[in-house]
DNA sequence: TGTACATCAGTGAACGCGCGTTCACTGATGTAC
DNA sequence: TGTACATCAGTGAACGCGCGTTCACTGATGTAC
């Protein structure tokens, strides 16, 4: 409110300061609410209170805002995974942890796209796929990617000798493409309209699934 | 070419024969090009040849239009489905045949959702997601939708005893997840440049995972 | 400390686009007599 | 067999919409003197 007699500052965005990450995360809750779709680069602009043009200050059209966009949701992504990770005990048994820390992998991962579905596929529909690769944008805050979140739970149960050493390459896309699907399954599928436990409980079992059948 | 001056019959599109078709095939082709966003109205009636609201008599909206092009793309996945497993011999030994019918079933999955991701990626995006339903709009030539492809397959396994009887309660969700997460990474993720060869591999690898697995 | 100036992050008006959808209409067709 | 009529699958013009993107501009800011 510049203004009411004092006569109005006539350019009071002017400088915002972070104009970049204001957009991104006006884009970061459209995709929350609907999706990648719903990301509308007029609309982030709207919700910043700033004219449309000026998103090209920072962004050279719509799909680099949407790639900013997607990179945030997947480290979002990650940041969910660790927290589940954070929830393992410490125990003596590397077995029995390494375990364990696969299976928050892949909680968190599912838990999160019930979540936040929205969110959830925005993070998989980059111009660029670049999941595997360590992209600091696309990193939670002990900077790996879900991907790579993955990755290490993997390597730990290779170095547990649960998984045998000659099934380990490889195997990140193996348990990726498990999770992920019953992550969409969960979310579009069938399985959209089960109560919370039944949901949890068919995790659980995928789990089971991937751990014996690596 | 109605006309040269024998005077254009007015009216040479009047009562198309089968325009409720003609619609959906001309989605069905969008959809094979870009997917489910590609799908546009305007655009199939114009290849058509029709005027734009004259798919009104036909679909309630652009989404009726759109429901009908992803029961048709499922229909797809169905038949493909449908031919690899017309390949599996009818030997003697009904494990390994019941073995060879579920690899046939998530091939066949994993080998559509490559040659057609269009398609694929339209097969599940309809509003209301009936996937585990009778629906006959989804189903080949044999009734069955993919989904219903998959748990014939299960059933099979199940009977033969390759899996027990009290892991089949929703071993389709399972299963299906692991293949159609692949697919979306052969689709979308970090696999799709791999060659031919590697990514048939990778999709085997994850079929031993599941039959293991279960 | 005060002033002139260059910078460049924003403005705001305008563009063309193609979309979905509506509506009053028209005239080829099938049917009843 | 011929004619009058009702049906209804198409037409075509128009609508409002919101989008992405462009462009010449402006004026707050930081800097050099």
């Amino acid at each position: 409110m510049a203004g009411l007699g004092f006569g109005p500052s006539k350019r009071d965005t002017y400088r915002h300061g972070d104009l970049h990450g204001a957009l991104v995360r006006a884009g970061l809750e459209m995709a929350q609410e609907g999706g990648p779709e719903a990301v509308v680069l007029r609309e982030a602009t709207r919700r910043v209170g700033v004219a449309p043009s000026a998103a090209y200050r920072h962004f050279a059209d719509r799909r680099a805002l949407l790639d900013a966009v997607c990179s945030a949701a997947q480290a979002a992504l990650a940041v969910a995974i660790e927290e589940e990770l954070s929830g393992v005990p410490d125990d003596g048994d590397s077995a029995d942890e390494a375990r364990a820390r696969l299976r928050a992998v892949g909680t968190g991962y599912m838990r999160f796209a019930q979540e936040e579905p929205g969110l959830f596929r925005t993070a998989f529909s980059a111009s660029e796929n670049l999941q595997s690769a360590a992209v600091p944008e696309r990193a939670g805050a002990g900077g790996l990617t879900p991907f790579q979140l993955l990755g290490a739970a993997l390597d730990g149960l290779a170095e547990a000798g649960v998984i045998p050493e000659g099934r380990r390459p490889g195997a990140e896309f193996l348990a990726w493409s498990a999770v992920h699907g019953l992550s969409m399954l969960l979310i579009d599928g069938p399985l959209r309209e089960f109560d919370e436990a039944t949901k949890d409980a068919v995790g659980q079992r995928l789990i089971d699934m991937v751990e014996r059948g690596l």
